[in-house]
DNA sequence: TATGCTATAGAAACCGGTTTCTATAGCTTG
DNA sequence: CAAGCTATAGAAACCGGTTTCTATAGCATA
């Protein structure tokens, strides 16, 4: 079906080094005019299209993306991979997707295999950032293949792009305390997972500068897995602790959404008795009852930085390792208000 | 860095093609145990790693999948692009992944840049399916390429893999029947859609089939984007008419949701006053105050299907192609009662 | 007229594998 | 002892490009 190279020379009388030279240095190659004429009506004519496996061999470059997701059934990832693969379309390059599936060595695994496939640069969002990962991804940066982490890696020397957490909970905390709040309750399912405990810092800090202090009994750890049920079953027990908090922090917004229906369910009113905030800004925030106040982490953003920034370090390979933290926006709805009843 | 064959030949004090029969036929080659023995350490030793385009550009194969998806913000379709590269990672294969932008142009594009890159397979779930694309993929499938396309395609060679809409509608509007109600009112976005067209023929046959008449009244359609606000401005046009409908069968979930909130926030009780359902099921359905009864169209098995399919196909160049369509579940929830209020 | 430059193009090597075809040592067999 | 196998391995061609290096024709120059 597909016509060669070599096809294509003998069709224009010329070898096909001369026919390769045209095609690809157009403007600098000296061909004659009505050589390189021929030769692009023929190749167009012939829907000549260069083998880039084969071009690979050669030139070291794939023109070839590695996508590594931890994940992919959150929306907030496929809000990256979207951006991502749009601007690497846009750019010229194809992307290989990949998911891990949980465990170190499956992401291991995948990093590997992208390297085989001779992929030209690699942009990881796996959650990994253990001692033995994070040395991959280096070693990687070092042997010149460009790595960008969308997710905190800690002192690597692989270009990392990421959002504020801490800023952006924060930002999100003063926002409670100047509606009044002073009892802030903060439901988090993992304080050892790495973004939990961007946002615990900014939940602190929000405090501290008030003047408020951080009370043990108002932080809902343990883990799990961050769904709608377990923002249920967060909601259940601190109704049932009778706490006297007015507001409830949730470190992601399907757990949010969880909790409020349970506040209500129970009758309580959102914001009227409890103001209830998330995070990451889902579409479905704007599709409640009562709206979501949340923090906007821009994921379409980031993965369209990531996309620029794995392709400048390709183009420029000893161009410097890059951190680009992303300071995220706070999107205040009806789900938050002022405290309304007296604090006892 | 990666060590190459003929630098792993030479170690071993072997040709290259006496090692590189080794590697590939293990049992059948004809090496003497001891040189097999040696090579074997030595490669992994070295850490080597064919290299896969080397090796594709004589096998022609590349243990690469394309996969085309028209969109990727829809929950079911990442529910298929998970499913879907999970399986084929199982298989040893990776995936190519690109996302349509809109255009039958761009979809053209996409399927040509697949094949410029000797995928070996391709799974589309473009919606285009107009004559130009559908030749498209009839003469891939014809040329020894393997397509899978998860949605109608008409009359065509390739092989399809998708959900009988036609039946997991025609279920929902029985049930919706043997709930005492006659008057059903259907939100669709357009009904030149194929798969909007399916779920229509479905509710038209479970209403014909009860002796009901379809009342052209009852059709709420036009163009849209199918989103939850597209389903709050059909649910104001509902209530303004004052149809006598006592229920409403909404072409997807986030219509049905944004058409439930509407009706619940205009006095209207779910599902006493009026039962609502959607099409896909969603995860948000069971997050609701009021869960919505819907058609699960399992997306992760069509996912799983179409990747066994391609490699089947793959695998054995001239097997049939195949249509699969598959049997979806009505999903029965609380926003679906028995009609309580007597029609007039 | 010999020399040298320029414009154009071809030959050949190479990338890193796979595959086919050939070679040889050592043994068995007639 | 010659003929023929068998077991093992190497040589070479090939896949489809890119890149470098060489060749030649035609013209200007000394």
């Amino acid at each position: 079906m597909a016509i060669s190279l070599k096809e294509l020379a003998d069709k224009a009388g010329r070898a096909k080094s001369t026919v390769s030279n045209i095609l690809n240095n157009e403007s600098t190659c000296f061909a004659s005019e009505e050589t390189k004429k021929r030769v692009f009506e023929l190749a167009r004519k012939c829907g000549y299209r260069p083998n880039p496996l084969a071009a690979s061999l050669t030139t070291k470059k794939t023109n070839t993306i590695g996508l590594a997701m931890q994940t992919l059934t959150y929306e907030v990832a496929v809000d990256l991979v979207v951006a991502i693969e749009a601007q690497l379309w846009e750019e010229g390059y194809d992307v290989y997707i990949a998911h891990g599936h949980r465990t170190l060595e499956t992401n291991m695994l995948l990093i590997d295999n992208f390297v085989a496939r001779h992929v030209d640069g690699i942009i990881s969002n796996l959650s990994t950032s253990e001692g033995e990962f994070r040395e991959k991804l280096e070693q990687l940066t070092k042997s010149g293949i460009p790595v960008i982490s969308i997710s905190p890696v800690s002192k690597t020397s692989c270009s990392v792009v990421d959002v504020d957490r801490t800023k952006g909970a924060y930002k999100l905390v003063r926002h409670l305390i100047s509606l009044g709040h002073e009892k802030i309750a903060f439901f988090v399912n993992d304080l050892s997972g790495a973004t939990n405990v961007t946002r615990f810092i900014g939940y602190k800090k929000a405090l501290v500068e008030a003047g408020l202090k951080v009370d043990d009994k108002l932080i809902f750890e343990n883990s799990g897995t961050g769904s709608f049920e377990w923002g249920v079953r967060k909601a259940r027990r601190f109704i049932e602790s009778k706490l006297e908090a007015t507001a409830v922090f949730c470190y992601n917004d399907l757990i949010a959404i969880g909790a409020m229906q349970t506040f209500r369910k129970n009758g309580l009113k959102v914001p009227q008795d409890i103001s209830v905030a998330g995070f990451n800004n889902i579409k479905m925030c704007d599709m409640l009852d009562v709206p979501l106040t949340t923090v906007d982490i821009e994921m379409d953003k980031i993965g369209r930085v990531s996309a620029q920034l794995v392709i400048q370090q390709i183009q420029n390979r000893d161009a410097a390792t890059v951190k680009r933290i992303i300071d995220p926006e706070l999107i205040i709805r009806a789900s938050t208000g002022p405290v309304t009843k007296k604090q006892s």
